[in-house]
Order: C-alpha cells, then structure tokens, then sequence
DNA sequence: CTGAAAGCGCTTACAG
DNA sequence: CTGAAAGCGCTTACAG
C-alpha cells in the first residue's frame, strides 16, 4: 500500500515550510503569490489530498455534524421525510469535507446534547423535529454552530420550510373549490413546528366563519388512516381532509378507498411534502412541496460557517401542487 | 468552554502512564487487573470520552465508512430504499464510533474509488447497487474491508437480501392462486444483483411451461407506471405483474387504477420489498420483505472487523408478504 | 510574508 | 505487564 501524499511532500516539493503550504491549501492568511503559486502546483502534480482527520484534530474544528433527531423509535423507517434529509445532510457535509453523526433523542431525555460543549470532534449540530426541552439542553458554547430544522430559540435559528404558509394557501383553495366541512389531521401534538400549520389552519378557518377540525396523529401512514377514520366518526359531514404530511394522507387515500368513498367527489384531500409516491397515489395526491435538500443545505453551511451570534431564522417558501385528489 | 477530559487526565488519576491507559480503554494487548481497574475507574470517574478523532489518526485506521452508490444522479430521492439504507448505514457505523461518507458514482465513471488505496481516513467501503465495472476499480488493498450490497467479486464479498429466492417464491405463489400470464417489470438492466431476480423468475417459468415476458424499467414509480402500460400493451392477457421493488409496483397500481382494471380481480400485482407504504396503497400490496437494516449492519460489522482476506458471501432471507394485490 | 516549534489526543513499536 | 518516546498529518501562535 503506497503511502499518501503530505503536506510535507508538498512543502517539500514547493521549496516551502510545512506552515507555508499549510496556510496556502488551508486558503488562510496572507502569502505571496509565488509561494502560492509554488505550493498549488506542487499540490496539484503530488495529487495532494488533505488529511481530513489531521486538519480536524489540529484545528480543533472537528470533522463531524451531529445530526439530533427527536424521535419516538421506529420513525426513521416509517416517513420519508426523516430519511432523505438524513440522506441530504450526509452529502450536504461531505461535500465540505466533514461527516455527519445521527443522534436519535427519545422525547424527555435529560439533557442530551450537554456533551456537545466539550466535545472537539463536532463541529456542529443540526435538530430536527425538536421540541422546546431539547432547545433548552444546547449548550451556549454551540451558539452559532446549532440550528433547528423546525422551531428556534434565544441561541438556535429555526431554518425550516414554511409550513405555516402552506397551511394558509391549501385551506384557502379547498374554500375556493367549495369545501365548507375541512378537517385537519395535524401530526403529533408534542412536536411544536406542525402547530405553526394547525394555528394557520385553525385562523383561516376563524376568518371563514368556519369550525376548525383537528384530530392528532404521529407520522406513520397506518396512523393517518386512524385518524381520517376518526375524523368521519366525529365529523361525518367532513367533505375535505387535510394532513400535515403526504406520508398521512397517503392513509387517508387508503381509507378512503377501502371504504368505497369517492375522492375527491365525496372528500378530497390534499397532504404535505410532495414526496415521490404522492404523484402515483391513486388518486394522484394534491400537496403543497417541501425543498428538504435546500433547507437542510443551508443548515449545514450555516453550521460550517460558525460565525459568532445566532443566525438569523430561515423559511422556504411552499407551493400547491395540484393533481387529482383535492 | 470547558476543557474536555483526555486520556492524560485519565491516567494521572489512575497513577499509571498514557500508553497504560490506552491499552485498557481501547481493549488492546494484556495489562494488570490492578492497572485495568484503576484505569476504568478513572475514565469512569471523569466520564471520559476517547477523541475518535485522534484515534483515528494515531492508529491509522481511519474513521470513515465510504458508501459508494452507483447510481443516475436522482436515485436518492425516488426510492424509498437508498435513503433507508444510507440511514441504516450512519447509525450502525456511528453506534461503533466511526462516521460514513456517501459517494454516488455515475455509471461507468473512469476508477472512481481508486484513491481509496491510500486514504488514511477510510475504515473501508460499502457498495450499493454495484455493477461489475465498478467492482473492477476497488483496490486490492481494502481486501477485507469492502463489501458490496449487491453482486461481489473475487475480493468484495456480497451481502444482500436472497432476491432470487423472493422471485421464486412470488412466482410459485402467483401459479399456485391460478395466474398464469405472468409478466414482470424487472428493474435496470445494468444493475446485477437485479439480474438474479429476473433469472429466478425465468428459470421457474421456464419450468412451468409458461413464457417469461420481461420489462425494463429504472426505480421510480413513474417507471413502474410506464412498465406496467408497455406490459399491456405488448401482452393484454397478462393477469398478474411482479415488479422487483415496491416503488415500482405503486406505479403499477397507480396505472390500474386509473384504468378501472380490477385488482387483483382482472391483475393481480406484487412487488418486492415491503416498504411502509406498501401497507396503505389501494388495494394493500402483496409483497416480500427485504431486511435492509440488517444487511447493512451486517456489512458495516464486515468492513470494521477488516479480517483479513474476503469474507465469505451472505445472502439473507426474504418472505411473502400477502395482503389483497394479488 | 515566512519558518521553527509546539501541540491536537491518541496508539504502538521498542525496551525492559 | 509497563513506560518513555516517537509518530499520525496537520494548524497556529510566536518571532522575525
């Protein structure tokens, strides 16, 4: 096995230090254009790649994102959304060089991010799905290398997508198609980044002179067939039903079917997140999107950033998409 | 910030020397009951938490599992089956303290994990969907620690779900409830570990005296729709399709359904798989489970072991899934 | 702008 | 079984 190229191969070939060619690959500093010139080229020819680990350990940055996840267990499996931002966070970082590390919180853990604050080889922490506890457990020394996929704090900007936005926009075209009887099936109640969409539908409603209908779910497809099931228990003059997620209203549209009640003639629905399988439901399902790799690419550069001070909050825009079901 | 406690500190407070104290916290070489129960103490006393990073540059071992994904660009994002195998892969590499790195590797790019011979930072590789091409670029060098979910080769050794056995087994049940017009939608023609689905398929065909009628298709849902519709189109009596992924067959449903073609009455459709939301699509989908977080484990387990020499295959069961598509 | 030197936190031959 | 020492490959004050 050929030993790999150093810095100090580069030096060496450069006519440098090891400091000098550290400063020009590390892009720090100021050096004079023939060392820079010198050392690149150098750099270039050896086919010099960066010991990733070295740089970590001697900059004392480290190498990694921790990636904490709020999560009764088995979540992971049962939507899409947790794993593709999973997946969009690990290419997110590895295109910068660091990796990534998943931490999944069960709800009410006692203060399980405090390691964070000592730990040299992390450079940051990305929540997702948090809760304001969790919020409360970031260390202060993480100020400005912690954001939230979901609700912020005093120390954590909320970088996430708009669904509040969404909530207004998919309650005002199921009005304007005739729907007077609209029900929600909200998500779960302790995660505080759904309630910005049930108070968004629950306003809307408000200023339609309308009762707002909301029934809690987790986000599993098997519970948004649970919950359409209770909403026409309760509601059986429900003529539209909104979920939070296309992972629930997937089960809506399997309830629905199983039960002969026409969609969307007899109830429409609409979900949210766009998600591969929405488009080939059948009926194909209305939804509003949600840019998961833009969201979770800006979290990561803004953890890589770390620049003192909390960021500033972050919302991504949502859009109806419009097919058969609504 | 607070320091954090490294292993020097541990060893003072043990009264023993650094190299004392490592041998003990990393399991390595013989030391004294005495010095491994003052060591242990210590680190316990001190919630000591070794440096993976550091470690990893000291005992060269790197600190990083490559996952290498063959894949056209959108892959990620289609399928249920990647993201829940890179998700599997993070949390059981992280579980054993080392981080991954995905790497998605178009088709036929030139030596793609040639550098991998001379990285410092990488415990090993892990291939997905691997074609034999690829398999050719793997340098000799990581000889028991690569592995590929998919087809091996004379140094990677395959670990992957027994996706023939599953075809057999589909195919005996769609004869033994009375189909005869078995047609399937078989996947990539480029991916290999497909290929075994497809012959197993054949093969029981073939000995059942009926012909094997065989669509390609990439992995989306969309594909499945296209398949299924060149599948009639090409052989209208066809009365049962089994798609080698669940995706794939939710498309196929998704064009029945918007046919009016009863299932499983006039087609009976399976897939393969058994994702969530297999469960909740109209009607239920028959399908066969695919253990994919306990390969990947599995896999992960191989690589950071690094034995020396390949390992030996692995091939783990699937089962039938019967719900009302078929 | 540049170099010599110390240091990041561990592991591992090498002696004993 | 154990310790002193060198080393993994970088970065970064500190002088100059």
């Amino acid at each position: 096995m050929s030993r790999s190229v150093t810095i100090e191969d580069v030096a060496r070939r450069a006519g440098t230090s090891r400091a000098t060619a550290s400063r020009v690959l590390a892009g720090s500093a100021s050096v004079s254009d023939s060392a820079r010139d010198r050392v690149t080229r150098a750099a270039a020819d050896l086919g010099y790649v960066p010991n990733a680990l070295a740089r970590a350990l001697a900059s004392g940055r480290g190498d990694r994102i921790v990636l904490g996840i709020v999560s009764p267990q088995p979540v992971l499996a049962v939507d899409l959304y947790l794993g593709r931002a999973v997946t969009a966070a690990t290419q997110a970082a590895n295109a910068a060089g660091v990796g990534v590390s998943v931490r999944v919180l069960p709800i009410g853990a006692p203060d399980p991010l405090a390691d964070l604050a000592t730990d040299r080889t992390v450079c940051g922490v990305i929540l997702f799905n948090t809760t304001y506890a969790l919020l409360k457990s970031v260390p202060r020394a993480l100020t400005g290398r912690a954001v939230s996929i979901g609700v912020g704090s005093d120390i954590v900007p909320s970088v996430d997508v708009d669904n509040g936005g969404a909530a207004r926009k998919i309650t005002d075209y199921l009005y304007a198609t005739g729907h007077r009887e609209i029900a929600m099936i909200g998500g779960p109640e302790w995660m505080p980044c759904t309630a910005r969409a049930r108070r968004a539908y629950s306003e809307v409603m408000a200023s339609l002179g309308l009762p707002a209908r909301i029934v809690y779910s987790d986000f599993s497809a098997t519970s948004g067939r649970e919950g359409a099931a209770r909403l026409l228990a309760t509601w059986p003059e429900t003529d539209a039903i909104y979920a939070v997620s296309d992972t629930l209203a997937l089960g809506v549209l399997s309830l629905l079917g199983e039960r002969g009640i026409d969609v969307p003639g007899a109830v429409a629905v609409v979900g949210f997140d766009d998600i591969p399988y929405a488009e080939v439901g059948w009926p194909p399902l209305t939804t509003a999107t949600h840019p998961v790799e833009s969201i979770v690419e800006y979290a990561v550069q803004t953890v890589l950033a770390g620049r003192p001070g909390r960021a500033e909050d972050r919302l991504f825009d949502s859009h109806l998409v419009l097919r058969r079901s609504a």
